[in-house]
DNA sequence: ATCAATGCAAACACTTTGCATAAAA
DNA sequence: TTTTATGCAAAGTGTTTGCATTGAT
């Protein structure tokens, strides 16, 4: 397991260079507002008449996750989605129906559960890590 | 994605045949305490003498987890590995340096948590999981 | 004697990579 | 002009499946 502490500096980004696919690519996440696999988002670009290899999407995605400007997360099939978001310790909110994520930001009553099961089991440094999944108002009319 | 919600009904389970190779990987994966990939049981099994197929590892671990004895989660390598565990709802801590991991049964916290969010979102029928990873005693010397 | 379980290899699906080409800077 | 990004196809990986065979009941 890596885990990426730091976006890329400043200097990093500057060598980027910006071209259509990739702005394309980013956009697209941008606007879904939940979470897309490199597949749905390719033919998703595709339909809407818009040339891009489908390496190139992954290459793309990878290295939004890498800049922590994306989460990733796995989907039951196995693929994995990718999900617009910024960088920082929060959870996600998804609605079961359509599919949209919010971001939580206020965890401190897990923290507190966090410590208490970790005073508990004789474990230090514990970290958490949670998904909440339901239906969000829009979906429940 | 498919959700099973049911065991094997005790008429399903009247219908297994108990061969040594079944045996073999329940036993594996109880002893090991810790998540396993199908490959790694596969080659633990194997390097242990005994005779079975990859193909065997996949369908017997997929059965535990469709009969509820087994959860399933993605490593980081996007590989699929299984744990066994009791049913219900419960979460799990694990050990980021040994890899053991013990079950969480009490998260009312947690619900308490989620109701909250739910609240603040307008969300409904909000169902929590969440991941705990630490050091365990043991390993923390 | 049944019929489920196994083993193997082929098939699959998702993802990454090599390399020539295109296009930012 | 230099160097990164793209596209395509090939290679890589983890998992599933078809089918003949084995073996539990």
């Amino acid at each position: 397991m890596r885990i990426i502490l730091m976006s890329a500096s400043p200097a990093e980004r500057e060598q980027r260079r910006q071209t259509e696919q990739r702005e394309a690519i980013e956009d697209a996440l941008r606007l879904a507002e939940k979470p897309l696999t490199a597949q749905e988002l390719y033919q998703g670009l595709r339909e809407a008449g818009r040339k891009v290899g489908l390496a190139t999407v992954y290459r793309n995605l990878n290295r939004l996750v890498s800049d922590g400007a994306a989460d990733t997360l796995r989907v039951a099939s196995g693929e994995q989605a990718f999900l617009h978001c910024g960088g920082g310790h929060h959870h996600h909110l998804a609605c079961r129906v359509c599919g949209r994520v919010e971001e939580i930001r206020d965890c401190r009553v897990l923290e507190e559960w966090t410590r208490r099961v970790a005073g508990a089991h004789a474990f230090r440094s514990v970290q958490h890590h949670a998904e909440l999944v339901g239906v969000c108002g829009r979906c429940a009319g």
